[in-house]
DNA sequence: CGAGATTCATGTGAAGTATACCTTTAGGCTTAA
DNA sequence: AAGCCTAAAGGTATACTTCACATGAATCTCGTA
C-alpha cells in the first residue's frame, strides 16, 4: 500500500530532480557498500570475538576523508547488533563517537560526558573534576556484565587538542574492570597520526591496523552512479556529469563523500534553476557553494572577538587592493593589530593582546580561511604575512555576519 | 670584504588571572507521622 | 524525624593576560686581506 502511495505522491510531486534526496546526504547508510568489500571483512573478523562475549582486538582504521572508514565500520556495527539479540547472556553495545564534533572535541572532559550520555548517563557540562567522571564512565560501563566496543572516529583530533593520556587511560581501562570488557576501535584521518603518539598507546591501540586507500576515478564514478540512480529521476543528469563530479574530487584525493555532497548541491540548485537536467554549470557552481558554506559555518560559530580580528583582516586586504594592484603588498601581523586595536578602541570593544591576536590569527590559518606565511624581513623584524583566502562571494557573506555580530555606533 | 654580532617585530611557551559553571554540604524550613 | 530547598564552599574549564625567551635574516661592526 505505501508503495503505490509514493508513486501516486511522487507523480504529482512537480520536482522534477530528486526521487530521493536522503540517499546523497551524508549520513546516508547503504545497504551495499562498494568496493569496500576487503575491508569490511577484516574489520568483521577483527571484531567477531566479541559477538561471544570475548574481548576482541583493539582496531585502528585510518585513511583520508572520504575513503569508506565511517561507512564500512557503520555498516559492520548494524551487521553485528543484528546478530547479538539471538543470544543474550550478556549485553553488548558498539557506541560511535565522532571526537571532531564541536561540542566534542576540545577536552577530554567532553568526550567523557559524551559516551557518558550515550551509555545512558548524565553529565554536566563543566564543573566536574575530571577524575570523577573517569571513574562515573568506569562505573557505569562496569554496573553489568557487557562487552562494549568503543568507536572513536576523527581520534587525531583528541590528541591534538588534548593528549595521548587520554587514550592510554582508555587502552588500560580493561585493567580497572571486573565483569565488562571494553574494546577500542580509532578511526583517523591523519596517516601519520600512529607515529606521532606515544609508542605505548601506539602499541595497544593499534593491535591490528587496516588502511583505507582513496578511491580511484573510475571506482568513485560507480558510487555516484549507484546513488544517482537511487537518487534522482530517469534522465536528468547531462552527459558527463558524473565524470565531472568524480575528476573534482578525485583531484582532492578520492573523497566519496565530498563527490556526493556535490551531486546533491548541484541537485539542489538545478531544482531551483527550475531545470530539468543537472548541467556542468551546476557542478561548478556546487563547488564553490560547498567550499563557502563550509567556511561560513566555521565564521559563524565563533566568538565576538575573532568577528573583529577578521573584520580587519577583510578591511585591510580590501584597502590594499584598492591602492593599486601592481603593489599588491601583503598584510602583516602588525597591521592586523594596529586596524583591529583602533577598531576596538573606536567602539568601545575590550580590546584584546597581541599575544591573543596571534593565536586567533593562527587559528584562522588553521580553518583555511587565510593562509599565514611566517617570514623574517631582516631587521625589519619578523612577522606573519597574511593572505585572504575568501571567494569574493562568500567575502560578502562573511561581512553581513561580522556586521551582525559588532554593534556599531 | 666577509664572518660574526646586533637588531627588529613578532612568534611562542609557560604560568597566572578572571569568570562561568558545577557538585557537595550544611543549615533552615516544611511536612507527615 | 525525614525530606526538600537554598546559599556557601570548593572545584574545573575556558578565554585571556603577563612575562620571558626564541627566531631569523637584513644590517652593522670590525678585523683582515
Amino acid at each position: 500500500m505505501g508503495v503505490i502511495l509514493d508513486e501516486i505522491f511522487e507523480a504529482f510531486d512537480k520536482n522534477k530532480i530528486f526521487k530521493n534526496k536522503g540517499v546523497l546526504e551524508s549520513n546516508y547508510q547503504p545497504e551495499q557498500i562498494l568496493h569496500r568489500d576487503e575491508h569490511i571483512k577484516q574489520i568483521a573478523s577483527i571484531l567477531a570475538p566479541v559477538l561471544r562475549g570475548e574481548k576482541c582486538s583493539n582496531l585502528f582504521l585510518y585513511g583520508k576523508t572520504g575513503t569508506g572508514k565511517t561507512i564500512s565500520i557503520q555498516y559492520v556495527k548494524d551487521e553485528m547488533l543484528k546478530r547479538v539479540k539471538k543470544e543474550a547472556d550478556f549485553a553488548l553495545k558498539i557506541e560511535y563517537l565522532n571526537c571532531k564534533l564541536k561540542k566534542v572535541s576540545d577536552t577530554d572532559y567532553r568526550i567523557l560526558a559524551e559516551l557518558i550520555k550515550k551509555l545512558g548517563g548524565q553529565v554536566p557540562d563543566t564543573g566536574l573534576p575530571t577524575e570523577r567522571v573517569y571513574n562515573k564512565f568506569i562505573n557505569l560501563i562496569d554496573s553489568e556484565k557487557q562487552i562494549i566496543v568503543l568507536i572513536l572516529d576523527e581520534i587525531d583530533q583528541v590528541v591534538k587538542k588534548i593528549s595521548s593520556d587520554f587514550l592510554y587511560n582508555l587502552t588500560r581501562l580493561n585493567n580497572e574492570l571486573s565483569q565488562s570488557k571494553l574494546c577500542l576501535v580509532g578511526i583517523s584521518n591523519d596517516l601519520t597520526f600512529l607515529d606521532e603518539i606515544d609508542p605505548r598507546v601506539r602499541s595497544s591501540l593499534s593491535e591490528e591496523e587496516i588502511v583505507f586507500l582513496p578511491y580511484n576515478a573510475i571506482q568513485l564514478q560507480e558510487i555516484l552512479r549507484k546513488r544517482a540512480a537511487e537518487a534522482f529521476k530517469e534522465g536528468i543528469l547531462q552527459e558527463g556529469v558524473i565524470e565531472k563530479c568524480a575528476a573534482f574530487s578525485a583531484k582532492g584525493y578520492g573523497d566519496a563523500r565530498r563527490a556526493l555532497d556535490l551531486l546533491r548541491v548541484a541537485g539542489e540548485l538545478a531544482e531551483r534553476d527550475k531545470s530539468d537536467k543537472i548541467t556542468f554549470k551546476h557542478i561548478d557552481e556546487a563547488n564553490k557553494k560547498l567550499e563557502s558554506d563550509k567556511v561560513l559555518e566555521i565564521i559563524q560559530s565563533e566568538p565576538k572577538p575573532f568577528h573583529y580580528v577578521l573584520n580587519s583582516i577583510i578591511q585591510l586586504t580590501e584597502q590594499r587592493s584598492k591602492e593599486g594592484k601592481s603593489s599588491h603588498e601583503p598584510i602583516f601581523t602588525g597591521d592586523i593589530y594596529n586596524h583591529y586595536a583602533e577598531f576596538c578602541s573606536r567602539n568601545k570593544i575590550e580590546v584584546l593582546t597581541q599575544r591573543r591576536v596571534s593565536d586567533i590569527i593562527q587559528e584562522f590559518d588553521m580553518f583555511g580561511i587565510i593562509n599565514v606565511r611566517v617570514v623574517s624581513k631582516g631587521r625589519g623584524g619578523r612577522m606573519r604575512e597574511i593572505n585572504l583566502v575568501l571567494a569574493q562571494e562568500s567575502i560578502v557573506k562573511v561581512k553581513e555576519i561580522i556586521k551582525n555580530s559588532v554593534d556599531f555606533r
